[in-house]
DNA sequence: CTGACCGCATTGTCCAGTCAATGCGGCCAA
DNA sequence: TTGGCCGCATTGACTGGACAATGCGGTCAG
């Protein structure tokens, strides 16, 4: 482990120990070496070593637990279903194998709502063509699975059309907002999803209680009605270590492109 | 900026300098104060300095240019669109607005096109219900817009249905790979599409011109045929800092659900 | 037996310094 | 004028140290 390749030395221990991980030689949940083992051991001084593990900790493969040492993470994600929306049942048989592999059967799970009235960020304001000054409801949704936070999910509708209904209760709505909506006479028939991938917001991070090195999927839905009206925004952030993001497409015409 | 709220200093310069790019006091592209400003500024030692900055390197909102010293970061994202390769022309006017707004218009693509074969990696031999030993034909692409690397996009095909086909050729396929696979007789209809969000690892973040602090979308596409047999498997990964993931859904049947 | 307390191993924060690498801008020679 | 060289400001890598925070496990008093 001398310094020969060019390579700074902390690069080199991150990625000695992440070989270790990738071949299973360190499994998840094994401990690691403590710092001063492997200060010793590569003969450098515990910054260095410290500098290692930083690296490791931010790609989201080790986590340090103080003071009993840093550890191997452990995966669990969940499939995020887009689709689920729109679609009720019919799924092909390998998306239904993909979803019993990665099920919430057996979890506990549990929302937090909380229902406000705010001038909409700029974003939002945008894609709901609001006027500068025009406000919304904003349904703001904490879900956890087994006490673990899971993802945000925040859905802001034009105050004008949502105002007194159903919508403004901090109550889970058992049919769903979309079905309010189509009963106040605004069905939604398409929507346009964006999907950005970033590092959390530290407001992100402490929602969602998330570890360092944890990237997050930002899922945008805009949903229009018939006339191509937007009436609904929600934002969903969903942790890269607890989600897979999962949909299925079909052959719409019979001719073919790029 | 004195040690009161129990944060660790590093953590209050961070946030300070979080704050003033957030507010647009420092605006994309410019200059903040060097490490040794900032030394005195904040009376704290330079290693301290550093850590702050480091955690917004992190964080993607900073980048470092040594010895010119660290900048804001510019972010320029480009739209990422799974469902063109079933979809030709039909977008709504919500979403042709949304295309218009990220084109890559006026920017100048290339792509490398690499063709191999190999043994296939475990999730991919899964996704293709392929035996221990069986090999295929992998076409590896790098795309580049401007010059910088955008996305990687590694197609793994079963070797027994594409041998001696155009597909083991290591050019650009005008019509596309998946025109060949259906004129050899495997037309896709149907597929599973998967999306992870993650940091890279190291060779992602060599091929792909990563910055530290980027994360990947790694959109896994696996396409079936009217039988239902895998005869695809697409993985594409795309860094965050330089997409934006898109697609369209709509209503399917005229009942309602969550 | 039980509960409170304390020691200890380990990680977290911070410092003051050294030397290396890098690229820009200016200086100087042809 | 032009091309090459060099100084310099700045960041990168690394050291060896100090002290704080934390949670586990064992000890000891009741």
């Amino acid at each position: 482990m001398t310094r020969l390749g060019r390579n700074p030395m902390y690069q080199q221990i991150a990625d000695a120990l992440r070989e270790q991980i990738a071949s299973g030689e360190l499994a998840p949940d094994a401990k690691l070496p403590t710092e001063a083992e492997m200060r010793d051991q590569y003969g450098v001084s515990r910054e260095t070593v410290r500098k290692a593990l930083a690296q490791l900790v931010n790609e989201g493969l080790v986590v340090s637990a103080r003071p009993q040492g840093h550890f191997v993470r452990r995966r669990r994600p969940m499939v995020f279903r887009p689709q689920a929306e729109f679609r009720k049942r019919p799924y092909s048989p390998e998306m239904d194998a993909f979803m019993t592999e990665y099920s919430a059967e057996g979890r506990e799970p549990r929302q937090e709502i909380e229902v406000t009235i705010v001038e909409p960020p700029e974003d939002v304001a945008k894609r709901l063509r609001l006027e500068p000054g025009e406000l919304v409801a904003v349904r703001k949704r904490v879900r956890y699975l087994d006490g673990e936070p899971f993802n945000i999910n925040d859905s802001y509708f034009p105050l004008t059309i949502v105002r007194d209904s159903e919508i403004m209760r901090p109550e889970d709505i058992g049919r769903g907002a979309n079905e309010v909506l189509a009963e106040l006479g605004y069905r939604q028939v398409r929507t346009l999803d964006e999907l950005y991938v970033r590092m959390p917001t530290p407001e992100q991070t402490h929602r969602l209680d998330l570890g360092p090195g944890t990237p997050v999927g930002v899922h945008v839905v805009t949903g229009y009605t018939t006339e191509g009206q937007p009436v609904r925004v929600a934002v969903t952030v969903l942790p890269g270590d607890r989600h897979v993001i999962s949909y299925e497409r079909q052959r719409e015409a019979p001719n073919e492109d790029a």
